[in-house]
DNA sequence: GTGAAAGCGCTAACAG
DNA sequence: CTGTTAGCGCTTTCAC
């Protein structure tokens, strides 16, 4: 019966190392390093190679990568920092990223933060402990000492959907701003004049940056500061969202449509909706953002801004490779989103 | 500033070694491995401890598991190998996966498989190459000659969510026989008698096993093979889900409800029986396996079965970790799932 | 084109 | 209690 590693230079524990093929084939081990990695494998004999080639197969040879990172220095890792991967918003980009890697060669290591400072400290260093090739972060905090400095060391790293104040670092982001544009521009073409944002925290990039795009949206489309109330949630959930929605409703002028921060805040702001007795959109149209999966589903069919995910954890895999290969300044990659528009907005009621 | 590994013993590209820190504490580089590893720091001085991890504090170091990991050929990490991290079944296994693994020092590599074997058996050596101590097995062949001869050779590993026909590895699953027979009971005890189901693919364990519980379950609940129509899907989709639905519509005698083997496929039921101008649960009750996320807003509300996942991810890494301090024979450990009733289920229509 | 030898950073035997 | 030494498995100079 043909079962690797099973033959004569076994290593205890049944895992056949580079000297076991060596002397398999008859060679040195350096030889047989040479001729078994691609890019040195000219620099030996065909027939030597061959020879190598037929052992390493024959004794079912797995190279030693903890062996060889310590030598090379290089690990073939790729870390992924996420707050929260049961957040619907990520899984398309790890899987994204990993696509991208597998094929290179790389592993992924995957950590959740949940978006806490000291975790993520700890996190991270360990990480750079396991000699990590690069980092892919998609923690959303604006404030980052600790990656500033590791940019700063010359830590490979890849912001995704996030980007500093500075920026030391690469980044790959969607076009919240504009997404945030054409969500303002679509409710106001249905005739909406009072239109309330539900805030992310203001300590996310994206909450900030989509706050800000509001206000600029609303006053291009000519809404005056009372016409576009706004509630700060202190987390991207559904709870938040319901929180903050039923505080919007109290108040004396109600909007007629509500742009939320994210996906989750919008569908809290439907429970709170719902509790409230108003329907959704005759009453009240909800605009979303992202885009997370089985939205169009949900009752009803949330109206959002498409996030492509997937391609943004893959072009941020592209760009850490390409730095790791060959590392130059920062770069920053925006790609473009697009207005879903599903059944949870309509016409501005009349009063 | 208090800039870390910014002092003279600095190695060069920023790096702290431990000779780095034996050096400044004035010591051997023995000693203070010794006085940083909480093992073996009894084995000296507490002065010298203290002035070793002072030392260590100072200069920002940080061990390099690489190294350690080829000394004790122990790497602290685990493989988590899922077929698609975009099924949201799984995003929370993962998440109590890591939440158990992170805190004991354990970090975890994610891959995602497909389901495909070539890939699988590609993605299974890369990660025994990387000197992984564990593996949490969730994809869900029911054929592993791969991952039985790993077991048999005696590399750690807990399989989630299914079970090979041997046995030879340790696996936490949901108790799913005991989910289906709720689901049918459920089903029985709102009078329908023509209950049809939506068969995973019968190679997967989870395909197979519900089917099986499926048929069981009508056995007592006195349906006879006419009353108990099967469609088997070739893959656990909407869209399988949806095809195999409209091949069920087409038949003569229409059954009353549905039991479908996963979400997905009940999901895809759901838009068949919609397109086909049927109402679900007035003309038609449907029953889902898993209670994904978010199932309570899609409309209708599915009915479905609750399997624990992130007490799943989170005991199989309990068990991993456990057979890694102390291997013994393979345990099975079953989670009891439950019912949840939602609105895609009502009573039998009368003829 | 191939062998010899050094060494990545760490830990674990063995001395003393 | 601490220093010394060897070596995990690999790659990579340097000789020949």
């Amino acid at each position: 019966m043909d079962c690797p590693g099973n033959e004569q230079g076994l290593r205890y524990g049944g895992v056949t190392s580079l000297s076991d093929v060596a002397q398999a084939a008859g060679v040195h081990p350096g030889t047989a390093s040479r001729a078994l990695n691609p890019q040195t494998r000219h620099r030996v004999s065909a027939e030597t190679a061959q020879r190598v080639q037929e052992a390493a197969d024959r004794l079912g040879y797995q190279p030693n990568s903890v062996a060889r990172a310590l030598r090379t220095r290089r690990s073939h890792m790729v870390a992924i920092l996420i707050p929260d991967l049961t957040n619907p918003l990520f899984p398309p980009i790890v899987r994204g990223v990993e696509e991208v890697l597998a094929p290179a060669g790389y592993s992924a290591i995957l950590v959740n933060t949940d978006n806490d400072e000291a975790k993520e400290g700890h996190l991270f260093a360990e990480l750079r402990g396991r000699q990590c090739d690069g980092f892919i972060v998609a923690t959303a905090r604006r404030e980052h000492p600790l990656l500033e400095q590791a940019a700063a060391e010359g830590v490979a790293m890849v912001l995704v959907n996030r980007v500093t104040d500075r920026r030391p670092a690469s980044s790959v982001t969607a076009d919240e701003a504009g997404g945030v544009h054409a969500a303002i521009a679509h409710l106001s073409s249905l005739g909406h004049r009072r239109i309330a944002h539900l805030a992310g925290p203001q300590n996310l990039s994206t909450g900030l940056i989509r706050y800000r795009a509001f206000v600029d949206a609303c006053d291009r489309a000519g809404l005056g500061p009372d016409d576009r109330p706004v509630v700060v949630c202190d987390s991207f959930s559904e709870t938040a969202g319901e929180a903050a929605m039923h505080r919007l409703l109290r108040e004396s002028v109600r909007p007629t449509a509500v742009f939320a921060s994210n996906d989750l805040l919008a569908l809290g702001a439907l429970d709170a909706t719902r509790a409230a007795g108003l329907r959704c959109p005759q009453d009240l149209s909800v605009v979303g953002f992202n885009d997370m999966p089985f939205l169009s589903r949900m009752s009803p069919a949330l109206t959002t801004v498409h996030v492509p995910q997937r391609t943004i954890g893959a072009e941020a895999a592209r760009m850490l490779l390409q730095s790791l290969e060959d590392p130059g300044p920062p770069r920053s990659l925006l790609l473009g989103c697009e207005l879903v528009v599903r059944a949870s907005t309509g016409p501005a009621p009349r009063n």
